[in-house]
DNA sequence: AGATGATATGGATCACTGATCCAGATAGTC
DNA sequence: GACTATCTGGATCAGTGATCCATATCATCT
């Protein structure tokens, strides 16, 4: 890789960075090129797609999610591992306005770039759920991609301007459909370090 | 309104319900204007926004809708009313792929054809909610705005190829979050008839 | 029936989108 | 310093919705 290209690479990602936190994944990559003071065939050929550079853009997110749900796993109780989980990858989202939607495509597309760390992200979400369920904290009737799903609902509310409001009310709702017995939220017993 | 003019406006309209069904809310409007054999200028006066096309089409499904909850407050129990109107409005919007983005980004814009429509719909779902909640067959902390919300979520869900085929069992998840005790569904009480 | 004027029409055009081409600029090597 | 493989970005293309306005059409009034 040539300098001058790596240098464009970069100041390319930084500036898909700035102008996507500001106006969600549907920004015009045109804008993109322009702020990063390069012309839009440069910025196609490095990242011929918008999912390729949002995949350059959030493997680093990807990978920390992922590896936080494996941390959970052996440092929480199963049903305080999995909602805190949950909790975050909304949370995260809320950055991206719209990726959600480019990710519930690309789970299913094997050619999108974006393929991959979708898949590793529900597998993450699927093995505390596994286990959370063992523990009876989860229902049993719902699979990894079924928490993809109610993830991805749960962000795409966020990404609603009119609806924005209760997204964080709504992920209560939804966790206490998740988790057996229907606790209220809030109610977490007092919580009792499990070894497991 | 001139014979011709109207002609036109019926037309369309016949199109944009033929092209929707087949390729979603986003369709091109040139497609459509093509397809009624009209010029693209032609449909936009008619119908200046995408919002008043829609408007046009789906006026008599929201009238439809509304006018269920009304029935439903008067023939089912609380809670049967509720979960029977919430399957409705999850049906109906399968045959609009991508409406309940519009209809969304409508509800807290006044200036939308979309608008009256939309507020129609959430007052009508917020009715049947408050009585399943005074019959203490819904959690109280959820408002129409948050049932909205969840029907849109659960729409947008369906609306992905990807999550198209959860939708139905999620739809299941999200109303045991709704109703109290999260009962099973399925789990209906034996349909005591309840005049009230 | 014919003339008149208000109304409706749609091709042409504009700004924008992402995608693609290719002549020219540039970096790295010898 | 010369040479080549690589990279660049302006130009172009087909697509989008929006807008303009000369023309065609309808409905009315004489």
């Amino acid at each position: 890789m040539r300098a001058d290209a790596k240098k464009n690479r970069e100041q390319v990602l930084a500036a898909a960075g700035i102008a996507i936190s500001e106006q969600g994944v549907d920004v015009s990559l045109r804008d993109v090129s322009r702020r990063a003071g390069v012309g839009l065939a440069t910025l196609l050929r490095h990242y011929p797609t918008r999912e390729a550079l949002l995949e350059a853009l959030l493997h680093t997110s990807f990978a920390e999610l992922t590896a936080k749900a494996g941390e959970l796993e052996t440092s929480s109780s199963p049903e305080e591992a999995l909602v805190s989980w949950l909790r975050d990858c909304t949370a995260w989202t809320t950055q991206y306005q719209g990726v959600t939607e480019l990710m519930a495509a690309a789970i299913e597309d094997v050619e999108s770039a974006l393929h991959a760390s979708c898949v590793a992200l529900r597998a993450a979400g699927a093995r505390l759920l596994t286990r959370a369920q063992a523990a009876g904290a989860a229902r049993a009737d719902i699979d990894g991609t079924d928490l993809f799903a109610l993830v991805a609902a749960l962000a795409w509310v966020g990404d609603q301007p009119s609806l924005e409001s209760r997204a964080d009310h709504l992920f209560d709702v939804v966790v206490s459909a998740i988790l057996t017995c229907a606790p209220v939220l809030g109610d977490r017993r007092p919580t009792e370090e499990v070894s497991s």
